[in-house]
DNA sequence: GAATTAATATGGACACTGTCAATTTAGAAT
DNA sequence: ATTCTAAATTGACAGTGTCCATATTAATTC
C-alpha cells in the first residue's frame, strides 16, 4: 500500500514541487519559477503548494538552500582531496565554486538574490557560512600574516562573487578574447594570492 | 505657451516618468517599480508610457544608464582631485564606488539585475565601460608590472562588485562587529593592491 | 471497526501586473 | 481650415500570488 491508490493525495508533494522548480529553475530562469507552474508541472492545483511553502519566498528560499548545501559539499570533497599548501588549496576553493556558477548559472545566480529570499532563514545563513567557514579554515593556514583572515577572506569571497557573477551576465565577455576564461581565471586569483600570501 | 494649458498631452512625459520611477526605485527598491505605478504617481493612464518605452525592460534599462552616467561622472571628477599614486587612485576609485553603492543601494543594484535590463543596449554597455576604462587607465599608469591591466582590473572590478552587494544585502554584516565597516573596506583593498604592485 | 479530527488538495475569487487594441484628443503641417 | 500624426485614454486579456470555502483522504481516537 505504499503506492498511493488515490490521486487526491499525492504522497510527498512537498518533494516533487522542490524538484519541478528546481527544473524550471535551471531550464528558464528564476522569472520562470512561478507557483502556478509549479503546480501545473507536478499536475496539481494552483493552491496545492500553499500546504508545504507559505509563500513564493519560502519555496525559492528552500532552493537556495539546497544549492548551499550542494555546492558546500563539493568544495568540502575538493578540498579534501586537494594538496596541503594553502595557495594550492585557495586554488581548489576557487575553481570548484567557478566553475560550479558557470554551469549552473541559474541556481548560482539564485543564491544571491536576496530580495527573493527569506533572508533571516537560518537554514539559509547556515548553509552559505559552511563555504565561508571553509574559506576561513583554509586561510587561516597562513599563521604569519599581518593581514587579518577575515580581511583575506572577504577579499576573495567578495571577488569570486562579483567575478562569477559577471561572468555568467556576460558582462565580462567582450574583455576577454585573447585570453581563455580559464587563464583569466588563475590570473585573477594570482593577483589577489599575491597579495594574501605577503613576501616579507 | 510653454506652461500647459490643457493636461491631455503632458509636455515631457518621457522624463517625468523617469523621475518617478527613480523616485520609487530609491524608496521601495526595483520590485516595487511597475508601469502602473509610475504612471499613477505621474497623474497618467496606465497605457501612457507605452508611448515613451517600449517596454518595462526599456525603462529599467534607462533608470540603470542614467545611473552609470552619474557614478562615472563621480568617479572621474573624483579620480582627477586625485593625488598622483597609483594607489591613491585606485582607492579613491574605490571609495567613490562603494560609498555610492552603500548610499544608493537601490540604484547600485539595478546596475547588475541584467536579468531585468535591456543586455543589449549599446548605451548600457558604454556607459558602463566608462567606469571601467577609468579603471584600466588608473591601472595602467603602473608601467613595470609581468601581471596583465586586464587581469588588475577584472580582479579589482569584480571584487568591489562582490563586496558593494553583499554589504547591500546585508550578508557581511554579522562577521564585522570588531572592525568598522571602513577599515574592512580598506583592508580587502590592501589585500588586492598588495597583489597589484608587486614588490619584485 | 466506526467516528472524529487533522492534513491536504480543489476551484473560485480578488487585486495586482504587462501588454495589446481601438478610440479620443490636440498640436503640427499642409 | 483641413489633414495628419503623436500622444493620451479606457477596456480587455492572460498571467501572477494569495486568500477563502469546500471537498477529500489519512490518521487518530473511541
Amino acid at each position: 500500500m505504499n503506492a498511493k491508490s488515490s490521486t487526491y493525495h499525492h504522497g510527498n508533494l512537498r518533494e516533487a514541487l522542490l524538484k519541478a522548480a528546481m527544473s524550471i529553475l535551471d531550464e528558464s530562469g528564476i522569472e520562470a519559477v512561478t507557483i502556478r507552474q509549479v503546480a501545473r508541472k507536478v499536475g496539481v492545483g494552483h493552491s496545492a503548494p500553499a500546504n508545504h511553502f507559505a509563500d513564493k519566498r519560502a519555496l525559492l528560499t528552500q532552493l537556495a538552500i539546497d544549492t548551499f548545501i550542494e555546492l558546500g559539499e563539493l568544495i568540502k570533497r575538493d578540498l579534501q582531496l586537494a594538496p596541503q599548501g594553502i595557495s594550492e588549496k585557495v586554488r581548489v576553493f576557487t575553481d570548484t565554486l567557478i566553475e560550479f556558477g558557470l554551469s549552473q548559472p541559474n541556481r548560482y545566480r539564485l543564491l544571491w538574490r536576496r530580495d527573493y529570499l527569506d533572508n533571516d532563514s537560518i537554514e539559509l545563513n547556515g548553509a552559505m557560512d559552511v563555504i565561508y567557514d571553509a574559506l576561513l579554515a583554509t586561510l587561516a593556514t597562513d599563521k604569519k600574516s599581518n593581514i587579518s583572515v577575515e580581511s583575506k577572506a572577504i577579499a576573495l569571497w567578495s571577488m569570486l562573487q562579483g567575478y562569477v557573477t559577471m561572468r555568467i551576465d556576460g558582462n565580462l565577455e567582450p574583455k576577454q578574447d585573447e585570453v581563455s576564461g580559464k587563464d583569466r581565471q588563475q590570473a585573477i586569483v594570482d593577483v589577489l594570492l599575491q597579495g594574501i600570501l605577503e613576501k616579507e
